[in-house]
DNA sequence: ATTATCTATAGATCTATAGATAATGC
DNA sequence: ATTATCTATAGATCTATAGATAATGC
């Protein structure tokens, strides 16, 4: 209806006119706090220094969050959530029409591309020692969901000598953590395809399989991956 | 000279007396802050509250430390330097009387054992966002220079798929990732045997050794430690 | 009327400095 | 005299609330 240099919206107008980044103030909001917790943590990130990289004013933040918390929950739970959804479709196939290796190897792809993938590399927020709090239980849980499913996958994957050396929920622990090298890889630059195929190895030899097995298993969950088509 | 219920310390005594730690008031705030530091972070934990813990004021900090940050820098630094000062004996004695594999082993397992009794869990303080700050700058070259040496044994190590596939670099990365484990595991509780095995397993396998090999180079590095009787 | 912002501010921190003081050491 | 604490406090935050205001929607 108006002319395109204002985009009319709803409520009193900005101070500093928005940037036209086609996202809803929550969601701007969203965008620049991962932005600071991931450069300086959750606690040294005042909810002015959100409000100001947004460009709205310090108290404007309360009308869409109740506080920091919330907006640290919201981002954490984003984040893990979808992993979690493919994941959970994923291991009733197996072992019928995927082996345990092969899901394995696509559950980690997934994890990898999930984390290096986020906005402003929001996995190091797991890395937090604020979400350690009760705040942050809900999301702890997911977390610790998908690390056990590492552990049952992994121990089905495993060759029997690991079996039998390291029970799931350590495996798990293992597995789950090297998936998140990533996170440590985007500190420092882009996350490339030698990079997914590093960890991915990583993982299943850690599982002890050879060198031929995880080729086998690498391919199975490419194909998996592009039948799925996420 | 005075009787043994009073320490008749140099200085105005305190208000709270001082439990008998046996620490000097230096380490007992640096013993302090580290706990802190791990729980709530570094940020989220003020000069009142580490002095609190000590039983002095907030004020008296100051004497001992320019700031908060001094604090966290000693801490940092007396956390690595142990690891890298054995480290950088090991390095030279390959390949002569140890194998790369062996040293690896050796590497990982000082890494863990350093890890795994530091105070505090402390190890939890290299992945506070506030390090990545120009103040920090020192620890995190010595804590490159160790990752440099996981690549340049993981390397050497690996057999010749695993070399073709992964740089020194990126398998440094992995390397020091999965040892920090620990740091994971101490989270949840105490780190015992099977942990230990099955950590420096997972470093092995990940460079392409075989249950054999892992066998050998842990044997190896069991022996090498037990020479050098830290 | 509803929405999304704004201004203003109270109250609670928190850091770091100035200067006093209560011990021991010489 | 030296040391290690103390008390007191200035100045700078920071969070969250109250209430006003400038848009659109009906």
């Amino acid at each position: 209806m108006s002319s395109d240099d204002r985009p009319a919206r709803l409520g009193r107008p900005r101070v500093v006119p928005d940037t036209a980044s086609g996202l809803s103030p929550r969601d701007q909001i969203l965008d620049a706090a991962a932005a600071l917790f991931v450069e300086n943590g959750f606690s040294a990130t005042s909810t002015r220094a959100i409000a100001e990289r947004v460009g709205i004013r310090q108290a404007s933040l309360y009308y869409h969050f109740a506080g920091k918390d919330e907006v640290l929950v919201e981002l954490l739970t984003t984040s893990v959530r979808p992993s979690l959804d493919v994941v959970r479709g994923l291991e009733e196939r197996v072992p019928g029409s995927v082996s345990a290796a092969g899901a394995l190897a696509a559950l980690v792809l997934i994890d990898i591309d999930t984390l290096a993938r986020t906005p402003h590399n929001i996995g190091t927020l797991y890395l937090l020692p604020e979400v350690q709090g009760d705040r942050y239980q809900g999301f702890r849980a997911d977390r610790q969901e998908l690390q056990d499913t590492y552990g049952r996958l992994g121990t089905r994957a495993a060759t029997e000598d690991v079996r039998g050396a390291v029970p799931p929920a350590l495996l798990g622990g293992i597995l789950i953590q090297l998936a998140e090298t990533v996170i440590q890889l985007r500190r420092t630059g882009e996350v490339d395809e030698q990079d997914r195929e590093a960890i991915t190895g990583a993982c299943l030899r850690a599982c002890g399989l050879g060198a031929a097995a995880v080729v086998a298993a690498r391919r199975e969950a490419e194909a998996l991956l592009a039948a799925a088509a996420v």
